[in-house]
DNA sequence: TGTCTATGTTGACGTCTATCGATACAGGTG
DNA sequence: CACCTGTATCGATAGACGTCAACATAGACA
């Protein structure tokens, strides 16, 4: 297994590329499911350390990064490697390995599908 | 005190209204502060209980809600509160007592600096 | 094959957190 | 004033989580 299990956080697609979990927090008062699947995304990015990891692959030329590369965020190699799990069970990211080093990269959907979560009715 | 302490999500403002804590997640690395101060946001996102609490009142009329309007969450009465409470120290909500009820209101502007957060950059 | 580097996994430990019942506080009503 | 309802706080408990050192695994190379 590698990107095995991971949240269905886009369904198959109607057609277009970027299907969210669920509609906007604004719109109508989301299901417990839902809230389940949604606060699983958001609570792989409310550690600080995992947002520094995330940020560090996201803002990174491609959109990729060998581990090599974004791993000087203060902690252990081993804690390195939990996080970057972690991310990557939440959907965040996926990773290839590439001979000797490890490559992660964002799931753009993923993305625009958490920020259509936060979107706000028009003009609030 | 009551809305005393909250998070320094957006600095005084420039002049506009919507003042992010941090770069977009995809521009650049973000350093450890920003880290931290973002982490708090998602954090406070990343509980089921909590998701359907603040979707439960941004989605009322006039983004503003009693407590007794959406405290039908499965959880006992002091959970409800200590999750409000929560969400209020995150500067998701603030509160106001109104006779006999709370009420709590979404702060739009918290709300939209989280979305440029996971602005995408232009077309991925 | 053996060894070196890069990354993942395991097991343990301390801390944080979600939850509850009991209780306190606030405001309305009588 | 006493009493009732709505909301917050307190104290306790169980489970989740972040972290590390030790070890395991994968690939490169001699």
């Amino acid at each position: 297994m590698s990107n095995a299990k991971v949240l269905p956080l886009l369904e198959p697609a109607d057609g277009q590329g970027v299907a969210p979990c669920c509609p906007p927090l604004t719109e109508r008062p989301m299901t417990a499911e839902e809230a389940e699947t949604a606060a699983r995304m958001f609570k792989a990015l409310g550690d600080p350390v995992r947002l520094r990891l995330f940020s560090a692959v996201a803002s990174h030329e491609g959109g990729e990064a060998c581990v090599c590369d974004i791993s000087d965020v203060g902690v252990s190699q081993p804690t390195v490697s939990h996080h970057l799990k972690k991310l990557k069970e939440a959907g965040l990211l996926t990773s290839e390995r590439r001979g000797t080093w490890v490559y992660y990269r964002v799931e753009p959907s993923v993305l625009a599908a958490m920020g259509k979560l936060l979107a706000l009715p028009a003009a609030a």
